[in-house]
Formats: C-alpha cells, structure tokens, sequence
DNA sequence: TAAGTGCGTCGTT
DNA sequence: AACGACGCACTTA
C-alpha cells in the first residue's frame, strides 16, 4: 500500500482475545491502529512489498505493548510512533495525551489547558478525533468535563472497555 | 434534578 | 464558510 506521497505503509494483524487489530507502518514507525472490524478481515498476504526488518521487529513490540495495554496496564516498551500525519496543533494534543497513566483522565479543556490554548477546547476534541494511533496515544483518557465519556472514534464501547480495563471508575 | 437551547471559541477542511 | 469527541450559562419540566 502507498499513500498520496508516495511512501510505503505495510499493514500487519495482530490477534487478541479482544480481536483482531490491524496495525499501520511507515518507514518511521507505528502511524495507525485499527480497532478489529467487524467486517470482513483483511488478508496480510496482500502487502506488495514485503515489509523491512525493522517493521518486523517493531510489530513484534506491538504485539506485546497492545497486549499489555489491553489489560489495562502501561506497555514496558512501544515501537517509535510515526504522528507525522498531524498538524502541530494535533501533535501537541497527542504528545499530551501520551502524559496521562492509565486510570487518570483529563478533560477536554484540561488539554486544552495543556497546550497553552485555554479556549481550544473544542479542537481538542477535533485532535482527539484525528489521533490515528489510539490505545497507544490514549484519547480514551480524555473526558468530557462533566465526567460523562464525550466521544470516541472507535466507538464509545471500546473507550468504556478500555477505561474500565484500567481501574477507571465511572461516576455512579 | 434532568434535559434541552444558545452561543463563544478554535483548528481543520 | 461550515463543522465538531466542548463547556458554560440559562431555561424549562
């Protein structure tokens, strides 16, 4: 697969009891982690060029960190994360995001708040939308400021699952 | 309390 | 110029 610049991107599955994830590669590192689909699965053997070892040995850090993460606990380790995809302003939300541990949550405008831009709330919300890597890049710690879920790209029940996962208790 | 309306504000397309 | 994964003030029931 190319995108519009030209650059390689390999897609490589990788199985978890939750299903199958699909996770996107540049020559940079990990830029995409699709939630599993419930769809039709896609076929890895259909990658055209076959993917450099480094993808390889990065898939294989993947594979664990998502594991880990998917229990609800902090990766040891993560590939390099490709965020080029982004704007500066997107960039900024997700390097804060990365900041919060696993049953912390921040609100959409502490973000805001984070990257200097009080009244950003709203393109918080927007950035948080665009983050291709989540799981990793945990946008499922960012909550509205009434502590109800807001929104989440890969559908509310995984941003549930996944806070649930991690000792988060919802407000009764 | 709960639910609905209106609006300011910002980044992105 | 239009649209949101917001937040707040302010009605209504």
């Amino acid at each position: 697969m190319k995108t519009d610049n030209g650059t390689h991107i390999w897609a490589l599955p990788i199985t978890t009891p939750d299903g199958e994830f699909v996770a996107h590669y540049s020559m940079r590192g990990l830029c995409g982690l699709d939630f599993p689909s419930l769809g039709r699965r896609p076929n890895p053997r259909t990658a055209a060029v076959p993917p450099p070892p480094d993808i390889h040995r990065w898939h294989a850090i993947t594979a664990t960190a998502l594991a880990c993460a998917l229990q609800g606990q902090e990766p040891e380790i993560l590939p390099p994360l490709d965020c080029s995809s982004g704007t500066e302003f997107q960039r900024q939300v997700w390097q804060v995001m990365r900041k919060i541990r696993p049953g912390q949550t921040y609100s959409y405008a502490e973000v805001a708040q984070k990257v200097g831009n009080v009244k950003a709330v709203r393109a918080v919300g927007g950035a948080c939308g665009a983050n291709p890597i989540p799981v990793f890049v945990p946008c499922h710690r960012v909550l509205a400021a009434d502590h109800r879920l807001g929104g989440f790209s890969g559908g509310l029940d995984w941003k549930r699952k996944l806070l649930a996962r991690e000792g988060f208790k919802p407000p009764g």
